[in-house]
DNA sequence: TCGGTGCAATCATCATACAATAAGTTGAAG
DNA sequence: CTTCAACTTATTGTATGATGATTGCACCGA
């Protein structure tokens, strides 16, 4: 029996604790639990709540508070900030929108589509033009993985490491952060459309034509295929 | 005489201390000071060179965590993070980057450009689809700080605070925090343009054009506006 | 009514102790 | 000699209690 991979994955930090703090205060928060501008409970209370220390509760405000949801001074409380100061490309962040957000999800994804056709096509046509043989070697590998998924599961992961592979490829350092935000769409598309089994690869073509465009550096036809698949994603969502 | 402002401004965790210890190993990682993938020395050396307990130490840590700088284990250490995975439109990072980038500072530059040119053009050309009366004035209100400025530290506060309102009005909430962009790049444009005093208004007829634009929620001008401003501002600079 | 002044609630920091983790060491079995 | 498991130990994770710093708020005097 293989035991279960003992090492947390990279860039979470190790302990469960911690991060369970965070994902509960985060979630209650982004969810609306407690009014926005007005105070959390203050530390004692909340450590009763979670049955945690205040070492733990503190680090966990502390990271909120790096992400733009917390701001804690003394005598005043820890107070959740305006929506308006949320750092919203956060990757826990988008994540907890998505779980949370089901009322105003159609808005969530409009936005998030929205920023993926300004930045993608733009993406890849600074990846045709500066993609050196590795970066465009991880784009095919993972087209070569879309095109071999069996289930939509697979489909999915090898898409989202397609476009993260495109946005590794335009060698701008600023652009690949923004690859949470594709994580994030692809999410909500997949809890939208009630990922059925059949025709899950009817974006392949689409796909291939981008790598295609950035295999020969031809910089227009990577930003046309590439908003074109885009817009094609947004048809097939919208004629639901 | 008025007292200098007691509270810390919002966003700011109220507290010197942590502010500080988080700047102080920020930098020096950003820096290149701990070499990339390798530990930084243990909680009981930092404490005593940092003169700090490890409470402080400990919560400054995990917002470097939060932020993809580090990733701290028992008994492995605390370690720095490969660059790829580094959160690079997080505030801080950009800022101590563009201190401390002075070697690659104009491939820093470079990409924060090209950024400004994929993000910028759009997001106006939703703003001029979607602005309120309320964002139009935003918009306004600095473009007339612009006008009137006097001296160059004025100039670029309003016209930092011009380009913001220009995405806050595009209306989506993704786009809003990428202002930190654009607010790092004018940062490193100043570091680099000698700061002369005279002719820091000439882009002035620019912004108006965006502003009209914007007004008469002419989509495709917007654009072509906020596109010919900003490859404006680069040709000025590159002429140098 | 107004302005100063002290109180007290809350977070900020510190110090210490113990628990959990996992790399490295050791030693025994094959 | 190799292999693998158990032990050791360095490091971070968590808990707890005490003290300092900040500041809204109530109280008090003019």
């Amino acid at each position: 029996m293989i035991s279960l991979p003992k090492r947390s994955p990279p860039g979470q930090s190790s302990s469960a604790l911690h991060r369970q703090i965070i994902q509960e205060l985060g979630s209650r928060i982004v969810g609306g639990r407690y009014p926005a501008g007005e105070s959390l409970p203050n530390e004692e209370v909340l450590c009763a709540e979670l049955q945690v220390s205040r070492t733990a509760l503190r680090e966990a405000v502390k990271v909120l508070g790096a992400k733009g949801l917390l701001d804690s001074r003394p005598r005043i409380g820890t107070s959740i900030r305006p929506v308006k100061a949320w750092n919203m490309l956060d990757a826990d962040i988008l994540a907890w929108r998505c779980r949370h957000d089901q009322d105003q999800g159609e808005e969530l994804l409009r936005q998030l589509s929205e920023v993926r056709e300004i930045i993608e096509p733009n993406a890849c046509l600074l990846a045709a033009r500066n993609r050196t043989p590795a970066e465009l070697a991880d784009v095919e590998s993972a087209y070569m993985a879309m095109a071999a998924s069996e289930n939509i599961q697979d489909w999915v992961k090898a898409d989202l490491n397609f476009h993260v592979a495109v946005l590794a490829a335009s060698r701008n350092q600023l652009l690949i952060p923004l690859s949470t935000v594709i994580s994030s769409a692809l999410e909500m598309l997949l809890s939208f459309s009630a990922r059925r089994a059949s025709n899950f690869k009817k974006a392949l073509p689409d796909h291939g034509k981008v790598l295609e465009a950035i295999r020969a550096q031809d910089e227009r036809g990577a930003f046309a295929s590439m908003q074109k698949l885009l817009s094609d994603t947004r048809a097939r969502l919208t004629q639901r």
